[in-house]
DNA sequence: TCAAATCCGTAACTATAGTTACAAAAAGCA
DNA sequence: TGCTTTTTGTAACTATAGTTACGGATTTGA
């Protein structure tokens, strides 16, 4: 392991919702006996293949990862985007699936580190109490992850393109606070999220345009009509 | 607490994956400690009302609930069916949410055990084993969860009607070993469960007979060539 | 700075799914 | 058993979204 790994890891460790509430010296014991290793990335590579024999779980120490799903038509459907501290493979960890359930492509050059499944599960020989922790940290990323991917589903669940439109913009602007807003995602990858045709996404963006629900300008927007985007994303009108 | 009460949680714990892998007297320890509460419910009460304060995690002793969620347009998506030993709002408890995130209904005539948050987070008084055990199978049980959403956001990525009863009856084939079984839905459910009109999906599972890929009668299905639902489940065809 | 690549809106056409209504079959029940 | 309720398939019609193609705007990068 070299230094400017282990100095890596503790610093995003701080930031890391695994390692959350730790002190230094917790942090340090616990990673002593958790077993784990590091790999480096360039973007662009595979990191994880769907299908691939499942070791641990991978805590993103620095850059970005995507966690992604192909059919075998090839198209490719973005779960998740990962930064410096977040976590992939935690599901798979805890219900004994002994392989990658998605694909985990590096987004840029990055650093991963892998925690193996059984270190986290089985107690330590120390029974150091940041294990402890580390267990409930867990249950609590996991809990989250669930509800995110409640979330997500509501989304799908709006059968009308209209609605998502509606109710995606209605978040960023809870997000933002402000009814001028840039989008971070083109239109392509808007049309993905939301799981709809990118001109069909164009076409409603603009018939909500013409009704004077919302303004549009490449990424930025601006929401002229809260309550007639509320009416839109509950499906009335 | 009425003594039928406890016989049937004992019974029921033994089914049940939040208390997998305890003695008996451990099991009874840890009752002990949890503080839980039991209520019954008569068919087609409202459990848990989406919104409503949450209290702490629902075990169903017996009987059956369906987890739900309602839009204001009064459209009902069915995300999960519950029946004896299976958990709901475990998502929310360990989030410190403190609102139901989805409506609970009865399905049948209940019971339910709510185990209120705090107590299975706090370490117990007597630090029992069966505590210890307890979060670890909370663990398991999170992640599975989450899995189980994953899957259901697949289902949902699939544009075509016909894709996801392809994808759904392929589940159950599964499932079931069986090219042949019963649906545990009636078609209203089912339309539900995969956020499709009723009608569009009568339709669509005709059909699919018409073209020889499966068979079907009321709730009992035969599949009959599992490359042609295999290709429709990937959007080909 | 200019050419290439990408992004975005647009339109015509097609395909798919929703809506509504109804009747036959099955199940529940008195 | 016979009546009622629920479940299911079906059909005609409508609405919505996908597909394909194209051109102008914008960005990128040599």
């Amino acid at each position: 392991m070299e230094p400017k790994h282990i100095e890596m890891i503790q610093s995003t460790a701080k930031d890391c919702m695994l390692f959350r509430d730790m002190s230094v010296e917790e942090l340090s014991a616990l990673l002593t006996c958790l077993d784990f290793r590091v790999r480096s990335f360039g973007r662009n590579d595979i990191i994880n293949m769907a299908g691939d024999p499942f070791e641990g779980i991978g805590v993103v120490v620095d850059g970005q990862v995507a966690v992604v799903k192909e059919n075998v038509a090839g198209e490719r459907l973005v779960f998740d985007i990962l930064g410096r501290g977040e976590l992939f493979g935690e599901m798979a960890a805890f219900t004994g699936v002994r392989k990658w359930p998605a694909t985990i492509i590096a987004n840029s050059d990055c650093t991963v580190m892998y925690v193996p499944a059984d270190k986290l599960v089985g107690q330590c020989s120390n029974s150091c109490i940041a294990h402890t922790r580390l267990i409930m940290n867990m249950l609590g990323i996991l809990s989250r992850k669930a509800l995110t991917l409640n979330r997500q589903l509501e989304y799908l669940s709006i059968k009308s393109i209209r609605g998502r439109i509606a109710s995606f913009l209605l978040e960023q602007y809870k997000k933002h606070g402000k009814t001028t807003f840039m989008l971070t995602m083109n239109r392509n990858e808007l049309a993905d999220f939301l799981n709809v045709a990118r001109p069909s996404l164009s076409r409603e963006m603009c018939r909500m345009r013409d009704e004077g629900m919302i303004d549009f300008h490449r990424s930025s927007v601006r929401i002229r009509d809260v309550e007639a985007l509320r009416a839109a994303a509950q499906g009335l009108n």
